[in-house]
DNA sequence: CTACAAATTCCCACTTTTTCCCACTATCAT
DNA sequence: ATGATAGTGGGAAAAAGTGGGAATTTGTAG
């Protein structure tokens, strides 16, 4: 199913097994879907709806080829590590080891709804991240403000 | 037999005899596939399912020849090293000591699923050459948005 | 051709991880 | 209070993963 309008940033803490509850309002709007849940490009993991998803990972399979070093990289770093969750019965998430190791997560955690999809971070990380970034969102606004 | 959809991302571990459990996920895509192993382009190897390899090899066979030099190398190095493989009982493929060293497999391991095959790198390896290519994937996911 | 060592295969047993359930607490509105 | 939703934790069965001994094959030197 395709669904718009993710948005949102809520806390919650991944337990001991590797689960994590799926905030209320999320849960709301993808009880229905079956869900992906991949490496972000930054240091955390995406989760999508399965429909948002499969036309991401279609157009790159499209364009990608054996004899291609970049679209293997892409396909290793994107494609290879998607893997499909589903929601248990108290409305939280597996996350697989594999997945909590290559974003960081630890224990508090932060859910950031990016329209079509979510972004997972360890919250750390994030605010790390974010400080990072603070020049970067000044000039990214200004340049923004250009193309108006 | 002809499998498409292979991806996921497994850690394993290569015992003293040589040994490495195929992670069950792939088993079961796989089962009932002859697969064939050999030398990849980056430090790793290639598992392919028979189909996949035969259309492969055929096509690399058709465009080489004995007068150059390039085409020769490639048999060298891709074709010649190929073997074919087996799942024993317990889900585990032996892996060759020729192709072990080719690819520096010391024990903890990675299968990461290309669609149309898997790749097995030694762990550290995998690591040091994705931190090398984080720019690239980058620049690479960039592009590919304007595409869209 | 035989005898011995090395390597491979087969099989069993153990450990770890994952999955499935259920129980408990907290908060809020009725 | 009472019942509903949100959030946490943990036990136990099942599945996945790991190691190693014994039997069998292979290879080699006498």
């Amino acid at each position: 199913m395709d669904i718009r309008g993710l948005n949102g940033q809520f806390n919650s803490t991944l337990d001991e097994k590797g689960r994590i509850l799926l905030p209320s309002k999320l849960r709301e709007q993808l009880k229905d879907c079956s869900l992906v849940l991949t490496r972000g490009i930054d240091k955390c993991l995406w989760l999508f709806p399965e429909g948002e998803w499969s036309k991401i990972s279609h157009l790159l399979l499209d364009r990608s080829s054996l004899f291609k070093a970049k679209s293997q990289m892409i396909q290793r770093r994107l494609l290879a590590p998607a893997t499909e969750l589903t929601i248990d019965k108290n409305g939280r998430l597996k996350i697989p080891s594999s997945l909590q190791r290559s974003a960081g997560l630890i224990r508090d955690c932060l859910f950031i709804g990016l329209d079509d999809h979510v972004e997972i971070w360890d919250e750390e990380q994030y605010v790390e991240f974010e400080e990072k970034c603070e020049s970067e969102v000044k000039d990214a606004w200004e340049e923004f403000g250009d193309l108006g």
